[in-house]
DNA sequence: TTGCATCTGTATCGAACTGATATATATTGG
DNA sequence: CCAATATATATCAGTTCGATACAGATGCAA
């Protein structure tokens, strides 16, 4: 699954603008999937060559024109395929956990900073599920919310739980060097 | 921190060829990164024109040159200047979620399927790293291959408590449908 | 023993995607 | 009143993926 296909998927909740389509990555998939405007919009242009969209202009004054996309029949067909496919494996690539890979090149207290920075970060993104939990509706975007806060309080405890094992090892390397 | 750089942390891990790094990243950093030859092999050729790792050929009869890579010096110095840096944040795509999130457009059954594969792949996985874990000697390595045992032990216990939020939601609609 | 899969090793290419940047104006809040 | 943020379009260079190509070695099962 591509962005492209995604974007058909937001069209099926509604009409909107590639802008808007943009915000709804930001806002409602977050978690799951991300698309910057360098994407978004070629596929709006390709899924309507193809027809799976289409698109009318709504000009505007002193402004570019407001393109909004509409999902077509054959496009709700095109998608509904798509998501019965076997979905590809997670993408996943973490910065942090490659620098922790390598601890034993660093003094103790930078891994110390760096746990304690992660450990907040993570804490603040369940923050924000939570607000964003109360407004939303449905038990499907309530499964999801609550998804994301469960893998980041789990790892969040891991990392209280089991920090020590990076910490006496840096600890000790740096002793060791001295 | 790109594939360059992570090719460098590689090879301050002992001296390898473009397919030996590529193995290192399916076997040692899988849970956290993934590269493909299509990146490692021109980061080679790009950290050796900048002095950054040193190139030796070993002929072999019948088959491409063996070239071996060292990390220098300076490159060593470059790598701990790029862990020292904020990591960035995670990138994370998973189609399982994102296909979940139009699970109102499929059949209750497919969801149910989808689930229960999603937990044996789980489960698959756990498995894989206690196979690893045991091997696995430093603290460090330890550390890394218990947190994702971790985080994917989170993710199956989440789904089968909360699967129902979705199977009954499709169930309903699929109900309104009729 | 033959034949098939997997391993070792190099490398490239098109397609997908990111992140930054450009261009304009309106609105909101401190 | 000014700065930040929001609305709205779009492109471009650089990164990365996934597939493919080539070629012999090695192992293993029928």
């Amino acid at each position: 699954m591509d962005i492209r296909t995604l974007c058909l998927g937001i069209l099926t909740m509604g009409d909107a603008t590639g802008y808007e389509i943009k915000k709804t990555f930001e806002d409602r998939l977050d978690l799951i999937f991300h698309a910057s405007y360098g994407s978004i919009y070629p596929a709006l242009n390709k899924l309507t060559e193809e027809g799976l969209v289409s698109c009318r202009e709504l000009s505007q004054v002193k402004r570019p024109d407001k393109k909004i996309y509409s999902i077509t029949a054959s496009g709700r067909y095109q998608f509904i395929d798509a998501i019965m496919k076997r979905p590809a494996a997670d993408r996943f690539r973490s910065e942090f956990l490659a620098v922790l890979m390598f601890a034993h090149l660093l003094p103790a207290s930078k891994i110390s900073e760096l746990i304690d920075e992660r450990i907040s970060d993570r804490a603040q993104k369940i923050e924000n599920l939570d607000n964003e939990c109360d407004s939303k509706l449905t038990d499907r975007e309530k499964f999801l919310c609550n998804f994301g806060r469960t893998i980041y309080q789990a790892e969040i405890d891991y990392l209280k739980d089991y920090r020590h094992l990076l910490e006496s090892d840096a600890l000790m390397d740096s002793r060791a060097a001295d």
